[in-house]
DNA sequence: TACGTTGGTCAACGAGCGTTGGCCAACATT
DNA sequence: AATGTTGGCCAACGCTCGTTGACCAACGTA
């Protein structure tokens, strides 16, 4: 039904492909085309023609739409470890700082977002990240257990509702906020939500 | 080319067409539909089947699909006055709360953020709504008018972060929150974004 | 009662989409 | 050299979409 009879999960498993070049043409094309244009107007047609094949081989190495998709939008936010007093107190900085970097140089946060949206995967798909990722690092930070779900949510809608000005919806504000002015005014509203005595 | 010349722009203009409740059908369910399903997906098939009406109805009233968006997603943030340093004072207060008011019962506003996270056009409307509306509202309170736009787009990252995770993405402990715990932790952050001193 | 205007349905068009299957060339293996 | 496997293209299917234009019924007016 799907590739994933000839279609090594674990990438470096096996002999290489020779296909290999044109599997990776696609994904970065699906990616770009994703964060610009969102799910629904980012037809395979148009993602085979950027990568120079037939739209076909979209269907024969990722199945169908979706599966293109989740193996274009496999989001690792590589956050850093915040163990420690010293890092626990400047984790709003860390936070911010790390996140800039992660959105900068990397589209798929912004097909991820543009993508959940619109698209109930999309969304799903963010979820898991929240509570994958977000969640774990928040655990470290934050003192009282029970809370830490809510002040993770509290950090994403910070974190997000920037990127979503910034990247996504580019209004023109946002944009023109420098590096170290996002930095100086964001960094302090993570660390609150993350280590504040609760209101 | 549209329906101008049969569609009065000013409403009340005129006597009342036998049309107004086809027409406000019509737009009761184009929002619904945009809301849910976003841009491309809200089909004006679907919108017309809901309104229980012919689609071309849809065609002979608003144009085309982008004129039937433009009707649909008329966004008025009816921000309150904050001139007055008492209020001033509470402006962070006054705003989530407000905020959280127009969001739970309009869903115009997850129509226009879901289409602006997908449609260009979308996302220019959304910028309108920061240009025209929330700037304003950050003068009244802001006190270095230079620095307006700059906070005007914090307190919007702020504000449509949570919008996004709570009403679009629906992150579990996003919606979970109480209204009571949301203002008390954002309130300060926007105080803060919109009247402490300059980092 | 005749007639223009308004509100509405119906059927179809052309385009673009995801998706499929058949065919062909290049390579690897024996 | 013969053959199976892999990488790739081409042409088409079925579907849904936005959009159009012809046609019809109800109404207000003269």
């Amino acid at each position: 039904m799907n590739g994933g009879d000839s279609t090594p999960t674990v990438p470096g498993s096996g002999t290489p492909r020779r296909s290999d070049a044109t599997r990776g043409a696609i994904l970065t094309a699906a990616r770009e085309r994703f964060a610009t244009d969102g799910y629904e107007r980012a037809t395979i047609r148009a993602i085979a023609k950027d990568a120079n094949i037939d739209p076909s081989m979209v269907m024969r190495y990722y199945g169908n739409k979706e599966g293109l998709f989740v193996a274009a939008v496999a989001v690792d936010l590589r956050l850093p470890d915040m163990s420690g007093a010293d890092r626990r107190r400047e984790a709003g900085r860390i936070l911010v700082e790390h996140f800039l970097d992660m959105w900068e140089d990397n589209e798929v946060l912004t097909a991820l977002l543009r993508v959940g949206a619109t698209n109930r995967a999309g969304a799903e798909r963010m979820q898991g990240v929240l509570r994958d990722q977000l969640l774990p690092a928040a655990r470290q930070v934050c003192p009282d257990p029970e809370q830490v779900p809510a002040r993770a949510a509290l950090m994403a809608s910070q974190l997000l509702g920037l990127a979503l000005t910034r990247y996504v919806l580019r209004m023109p504000p946002a944009v023109e906020l420098t590096r170290a002015e996002i930095v100086a005014w964001l960094a302090p509203t993570i660390q609150r939500y993350l280590t504040a005595p609760g209101p």
